[in-house]
RNA sequence: GGGCGGUUAGCUCAGCUGGUAGAGCAGUGGACUUUUAAUCCAUUGGUCGCGAGUUCGAAUCUCGCACCGCCUACCA
């Protein structure tokens, strides 16, 4: 392989005694004609035809026989001599068809019998039901639309190699309809979201993805390079910097729906690119925010999963009830028989608590910083049902405001489900003096070498300096929010193609 | 990044303490007019991930490499 992960044309061909007998078959097929027609007009869904026709009986159907004119490709088929089935599928389901010497005649039959799994045909007919009761179109015209040359995976095991299925999501999506289930929850979870902004008199926008100063979030940057400008980019690692900019300018409610770049590890919970939901809204705070995320889920639940009540990973999780709103100091002492409230809050006990557990700490770290790396090690894993944490060291919230009675933390919560963190909100500082030395802080760290630390960004202290109103802010990955809905175990089971190295 | 496991036909998988590779599906040929992973008969198909080593002989043992999966770390 060359040194660009770029693969010649030579190094992608692999072939074989199946895929060299199809491609005969198709030169075969294209001496006599167009092999690759464009004319055919499908008229009907496998799923419309059950749904409109399942419920009829046997009798019924021969009445007042249907005429149906399908699509899709050929998934299973069963050859008798003079009668054949064929199971094929479109976008919404799979439908059976009856091909017999009396429908199409014995030529077009015999051509049929040469056809491939894994072949896309188009079909019409009138609908019948076999005398084992299945909904069935009895084939009166049938035509190749394209043939295929690679054989499709194994019919009853599917595609079990999970690096195939992710490579080839192509494949994945022909065999695998878990797969392509979760897929389309993912794709209506995110529609029911942009709604519930739009409704709610939100504005959706588009913010840059490539970002001279990335900011926003702690987190490593991917680096690029423009060349007419011959300049540095980053790809952002979050949008927030550039939301808040435009509650500046007016737009009081805003949200973006979009991907996000990090430079970090693969992992089953993590993608180097992922999807993130983030909103503002002025005049409102974390409280409210709290409030509307409650709503916002359990509308999520209850449209992609039916109930309110779902299950991950053999654990139930209710959106239905009120979430529970803790301290981290509560949250501990609630999961963790062995901390009392004063002992968590006494700052001796936590740094001899961290370092018997090995957690490294600093003598710097106040007793709210102590409080959050118990919380990470003890609590946050135990954390099943929806509950939002509140009130984070203001050291590591960067843009949240503090509180007014105890600087040391801010108006900010997180969301654990499942034992992770699924929302990030709070009420944005919009003092610009007070930003400006948080942004000091970081890039200070970022000098002694913590390179998540965040940039100090100069336009955007300007743009505070315009005013930005009272204003409270959320992101939510939508990522593992999906795993959630779909029940998944990876994030590449609802990433349609996650990162992987070259092959 | 660290630990453990995996890689055999297009797909799903066997292959024992080393003796030169097998099944089912798919494909090909044949039988069969309502099948349901159709069935029955015959049959094609392999650089056993890659590279070294040990050995008379390696899919099998040893070492290295690659890729994947799971756990773990950072995070969303």
């Amino acid at each position: 392989m060359s040194e660009n992960n770029h693969p010649t044309p030579e190094e992608t061909i692999d072939t074989n005694q199946i895929i060299e007998e199809r491609r005969a078959k198709l030169h075969k097929l294209q001496e006599t004609g167009n092999a690759f027609p464009n004319d055919f007009n499908r008229e009907d869904l496998a799923s419309a035809i059950h749904e409109k026709y399942g419920a009829l009986n046997k009798e019924q159907l021969e009445e007042t026989p249907a005429q149906a004119t399908v699509a899709g490709r050929i998934m299973l088929k069963r050859v008798m001599g003079k009668a054949s089935f064929a199971t094929i599928q479109d976008m919404s389901g799979q439908i059976q068809l009856y091909i017999n010497n009396a429908g199409i005649g014995e030529e077009e039959h015999t051509a049929f019998k040469h056809w491939d799994l894994g072949d896309i045909v188009g079909a019409s007919g009138e609908l019948f039901k076999t005398k084992t009761g299945e909904l069935s179109i009895r084939v009166k015209s049938l035509r190749l639309l394209t043939k295929s040359l690679r054989p499709l995976p194994e019919k009853f095991h599917g595609l079990t190699d999970q690096e195939q299925r992710y490579r080839q999501r192509y494949v994945d999506l022909i065999v695998t309809p878990e797969a392509k289930k979760n897929f389309q929850i993912r794709s209506k979870a995110i529609q029911i979201l942009r709604t519930f902004f739009t409704d709610r008199g939100y504005l959706e926008v588009e913010t840059p993805m490539m970002q001279s100063i990335p900011g926003g979030a702690t987190a490593r940057p991917f680096v690029t390079h423009h060349n007419a400008l011959d300049m540095q980019l980053y790809l952002r690692v979050a949008p927030e910097l550039y939301l808040k900019r435009l509650v500046v300018g007016g737009f009081e409610k805003v949200f973006e729906i979009n991907r996000n770049f990090r430079n970090e590890g693969i992992s089953t919970r993590h993608n180097p690119e992922f999807t993130m939901l983030e909103f503002y809204e002025a005049y409102r705070d974390y409280k409210y925010l709290m409030g509307l995320t409650e709503n916002m889920l359990r509308e999520l639940a209850e449209a992609c999963t039916g109930s309110s009540l779902i299950e991950y990973q053999g654990q139930d999780i209710d959106f239905g009830k009120p979430f529970q709103r803790l301290t981290m100091a509560e949250a501990i002492a609630k999961h963790n028989e062995t901390f009392s409230s004063d002992e968590l809050h006494d700052i001796n006990f936590l740094r001899e608590a961290l370092a018997r557990r090995k957690v490294p700490h600093f003598p710097a770290d106040g007793i709210g910083m102590l409080q959050l790396k118990l919380f990470e090690e003890t609590t946050e894993e135990k954390l099943i049902q929806p509950t939002f944490i509140v009130a984070h060291p203001t050291d590591v919230s960067p843009l949240a405001r503090s509180n007014d009675d105890n600087p040391a933390v801010t108006d900010r919560f997180e969301l654990f489900i499942a034992g992770r963190e699924i929302a990030n909100g709070f009420s944005e500082l919009n003092d610009p003096e007070d930003q400006s030395n948080r942004f000091k802080a970081q890039a200070e760290a970022k000098a002694q070498g913590d390179d998540e630390a965040m940039f100090y960004d100069s336009d955007y202290i300007r743009a505070l300096e315009y005013g930005m109103p009272p204003t409270a802010g959320e992101g939510i990955g939508i990522d593992r929010l999906i795993m959630l809905l779909t029940n998944s175990a990876s994030i590449r089971e609802v990433i349609l193609f996650p990162q992987m190295r070259p092959e």
